[in-house]
DNA sequence: CGGTATCCGTACTGATACTG
DNA sequence: CAGTATCAGTACGGATACCG
């Protein structure tokens, strides 16, 4: 099978035939990257989860939380108390997800003194951030 | 410093004194990221991007380079012929960047029959995939 | 507590036209 | 060829209010 970064190069990766690309839309938001790291390692509620992934809005977090469920990366227990009472946790494949996108995330942070100097360096004489 | 899944973690990623969410956001933007694998291992003019990176417009494509370059990803060779050539390639910082990248993208690519699996026995009850 | 419904502004998109 | 400029339509994100 031929990699994801392959098909780019062929330019396949429009065609209805491809929905990784969906995939890794979906997987490449940014709700749903903090989403993924915040439950990495721990089970946690909605209320907690939002905390974590500081500035979502709770239709967001909703949003990203059902797309993540639905792709199995989720999972949703909801305990049907009288206050409501719902815990998020990652499955394996989420895990497996989870790990890969820990790695990016960790090296944007560790690179990012070099990022910043770059930015500082080439961009912002032309144009303001955007 | 900790790591960026520490930091999600006590939910420090909104303050102005973490750019790395910035960061995180542009990198997974979807059209920087197929940019990013489009470049992996080759220098690539415009038109050719544009051809890799199906689906994208133009002015999409324009606006992601320049933030790739801006944060010094990206190389921009422009050679002053009269029809113009312009080539784009990794930085030494982008190809470090993009071997991250692509080991997720490759990692959904592999996974991609277990999510198609979880979402047909989860989710498209509720809703179309959109 | 854990959401959903609504409104509204911004961002993205696509088409077209123009420049160097 | 490699963009920039503009416009109109759409989708997405945020804030608020409300429900079970």
């Amino acid at each position: 099978m031929k990699s994801l970064s392959e098909a780019v190069r062929r330019g396949e990766l429009h065609t209805a035939d491809c929905p990784s690309r969906d995939e890794l839309k979906h997987a490449s938001s940014l709700w749903g990257v903090l989403c993924l790291l915040a439950l990495r390692g721990e089970t946690l509620r909605f209320s907690e989860l939002r905390r974590r992934a500081t500035g979502v809005s709770e239709k967001m977090l909703a949003q990203t939380l059902k797309r993540l469920e639905k792709d199995g990366l989720v999972e949703r227990v909801a305990h049907p108390v009288v206050p409501p009472h719902v815990e998020y946790s990652l499955t394996s494949l989420g895990q497996g997800l989870t790990e890969h996108v820990a790695a990016l995330a960790d090296w944007i942070e560790f690179n990012l003194p070099e990022i910043m100097a770059a930015r500082r360096a080439t961009g912002d004489l032309t144009e303001p951030v955007q």
